[in-house]
RNA sequence: GGAGGCGUCGCCUAGUCCGGUCUAUGGCGCCGCACUGCUAAUGCGGUUUGGGUCUCAAGCCCAUCGGGAGUUCAAAUCUCCCCGCCUCCGCCA
């Protein structure tokens, strides 16, 4: 949720914010008009109860002969807050479905537009070429006896993939290779929920937009995660934190539906319903919202270049943010087979946006006030496993091991297929 | 799954049976002031959070006793639902 004395100060600021993402400003301004009638209706219920309350409090002095008109009057005025007090709650219900309408106002140098407008920011490596025809991750995790689609087919439905021998080893490595990484730059360590409650899913932001996303178990009323973003945010839901800033680094598996990507990657594991993933949360001051920002892109950099794998940065266009965030950098990496780039890792700066609907705060000097919450993936197992493979095969079908991944595959270097 | 207990403004705690004097008691911690070579001790005052009003501040007002609904002129207190924690029993990796 965006800060209202922002709003109310600064409207513009938020139109401005409104027009990049290629929104309709009139949500904003409906905003605006939904805030004022809130502060009108709690004023007036505000007024009647004080009213109330006095006439209340004196039915006990009140002698016997007053007492009935006294009674008559309190049970008159009881009356009239109850219909302020409906209209109060009509009113404050308006403003928090307008609130929850505007997402967070992006930060300036934001690329304006939809999905094609990002800027590259940064290339790292050098896009790989090959003397052999080049295989796909599918074809390659198959000989290798790494991936198995068809039987997760089986015994789960399309999207789903069994990770077996090397495969389920690279995970394993990718996942403590991450994690020690983490560790390293000073996060801790977390091994989360993937069942969360609603309140932790609306809160992160995750049951707007992209509700249809998310698994849900109705007999337990309890969500999938898609993300260990969730469970991470909302750990300290409702605290006032005493130190900032806080890292963590939680790994979970992420369950999502891909509603509405039918035929979209559909072969091998890139995009599956169900992957494990380490990602990177943050706690800070919003006056280091930026810098932490910086710092958790370089981390995600960092993590590619240990696997040798070429990418590139790109600062996401405003209209492709999601509604929590007002910047986001995506790191996508070269896929072979399908000479394209592919998003592997994203890292959003969300201020103080969800930390407000989350209720995290921190003391400054003028008194409570929202954090700000940043994360970024780290690893998303599934996919890395499909460039890697795909980057690092050789036309014999070998795959060579980047040299950071080794001692968490006892030390070796490269996978033969079977 | 069954039975019982508990949840009070940072922490602990009084109050709940029997509704109004609760504008929530006391202790600890914390902040300020006084006293004091310094510290400690002591004394005095302050110390939930959110919102409204207000040019700002002060002030004033409203709400807040796990959450919600209800009864009542009036609810920490009575009723119902939900959530969480603890103990015991059962089951289980």
């Amino acid at each position: 949720m965006i800060d209202l004395r922002l709003l109310r100060a600064e409207p513009d600021r938020v139109r401005a914010s409104s027009h990049a993402r290629g929104d309709d400003p009139a949500r904003v301004d409906a905003l605006l008009a939904a805030d004022e009638a809130r502060r009108a209706a709690v004023t007036r219920a505000d007024g009647l109860r004080a009213e109330h309350k006095a006439v209340s409090q004196s039915v006990r002095r009140a002698s016997a002969d007053e007492r009935p008109a006294v009674l008559e009057r309190a049970q008159a005025l009881a009356a009239e807050v109850k219909r302020a007090e409906a209209a109060q709650a009509e009113a404050e219900a308006a403003l928090r479905a307008a609130h929850l309408a505007v997402p967070n106002v992006v930060l300036d140098g934001v690329p304006a537009g939809g999905e094609q407008d990002f800027v590259v920011v940064q290339t790292v490596g050098q896009v790989p070429t090959y003397d052999f025809p080049v295989k796909d991750h599918l074809d390659i995790g198959t000989a290798l006896g790494a991936i198995d689609t068809e039987r997760g087919a089986k015994v789960s439905g399309s999207r789903f993939a069994f990770l077996t021998g090397w495969g389920a080893l690279l995970e394993l490595a990718l996942v403590n290779l991450s994690m020690a990484a983490a560790v390293e730059a000073g996060f801790t360590p977390v091994i989360a929920p993937a069942l969360v409650r609603p309140e932790a899913m609306e809160g992160t932001g995750f049951l707007g937009a992209h509700a249809d996303e998310v698994y849900r178990l109705a007999s337990d009323d309890l969500y999938l995660v898609g993300t260990s973003e969730v469970p991470l945010a909302a750990y300290h839901s409702g605290e006032v934190l005493d130190e900032l800033p806080l890292r963590y680094a939680g790994f979970s598996s992420c369950f999502r539906r891909e509603a509405g990507s039918h035929g979209k990657d559909t072969r091998g594991i890139i995009r599956v319903h169900q992957f494990d993933k380490v990602e990177m949360f943050s706690y800070v001051d919003p006056a280091q919202a930026e810098a932490e920002h910086v710092r958790l892109l370089a981390h995600e950099m960092a993590f590619l270049s240990l696997l040798e794998l070429p990418f590139r940065v790109i600062d996401v266009a405003a209209g492709d943010l999601g509604s929590s965030a007002a910047r986001k950098y995506d790191c996508e990496a070269w896929l072979p087979s399908q000479e394209r780039w592919l998003e592997l890792t994203s890292t959003s700066n969300c201020t103080d946006f969800q930390a407000r609907r989350l209720g995290i705060r921190s003391r400054g000097p003028g008194g409570l006030s929202p954090v700000a919450t940043l994360n970024g993936t780290l690893c998303a197992v599934g996919r890395t496993i499909a460039v890697l493979l795909e980057v690092h095969q050789r036309a014999d079908g070998s795959v060579h091991l980047p040299e950071a991944l080794r001692p968490y595959l006892a030390g070796r270097t490269e996978l033969l297929p079977q």
